[in-house]
DNA sequence: TCTTATCTACGAATTATTTCGTAGATAAGT
DNA sequence: ACTTATCTACGAAATAATTCGTAGATAAGA
């Protein structure tokens, strides 16, 4: 259920850029760190059978596609990472996010805004 | 030099409690999942290798002492965290913790104050 | 004292993940 | 047609992390 690092590498392609074939995979791959085109592969092979893509083998060469959704994906490893490594304090991982100088002002800006939204909560629209 | 799930849950309990013996320390993990002793052990061996903890060997039980700092081994993990899971953005992690509805109303408020204090940054009180 | 409990050290088995070589099939290029 | 490149499948080695059994030393309890 949970997505190896290799495995959550090879999601995040496929969310941002859709169906791919192994070898483009590969290639996006070694743009930032050296690995085989077997080791990608058979790393697919494995997320295939374990449900986390789905691909398609009508030409020789298969076309993967992610099989989980990318905000549920995110939610739990977070929720998991809170309690690991925040001792399940959502808000001290803010904190530390935020403190850390890893956003600028407009991101500060919509996150107030995201606050003010949660704190007000409107009524849905018909 | 990244702690391991193990290890980093032997250093929240280290980092909450003080220094420690193994046996205490696997009681507290006998708390809330099953390990036997000998593997905490050996895992305290190796993390004491690392240097992740010092120990006091004066005494028969050896009392260990988490050796690395709290808030500068979180933010690593987070930044590291942020870079595989979030493609590097801070904002979204910050958006997704928040909206998933993981904070309280006063929690909420902190967060704010935060941003302001970030905004608006005051010159330093001598 | 002697028996039992507790502790460390060590080595090795187990499990999970990543890595890649080789073989056989198909397609592409000449 | 034939030679080369590309693809999948498979198996197994390499690496990393966890798990625990056993042995020997020391302390505690009867």
């Amino acid at each position: 259920m949970k997505p190896t690092e290799s495995e959550l590498e090879i999601l995040q392609i496929l969310w941002h850029n859709g169906p791919l074939s192994v070898r483009s995979i590969n290639d996006k791959i070694n743009e930032s760190r050296e690995v085989g085109y077997t080791t990608t592969l058979k790393i697919m092979q494995l997320m295939n059978e374990k449900g986390l893509t789905t691909r398609d083998t009508s030409s020789r060469t298969h076309i993967y596609q992610a099989n989980i959704d990318e905000q549920k994906t995110r939610g739990s490893l977070l929720s998991d990472f809170i309690d690991t490594a925040f001792r399940g304090s959502a808000q001290s991982l803010v904190l530390q996010a935020l403190g850390s100088g890893n956003a600028s002002q407009e991101e500060l800006e919509e996150i107030k805004k995201l606050i003010d939204d949660l704190e007000h909560p409107k009524t849905e629209q018909p």
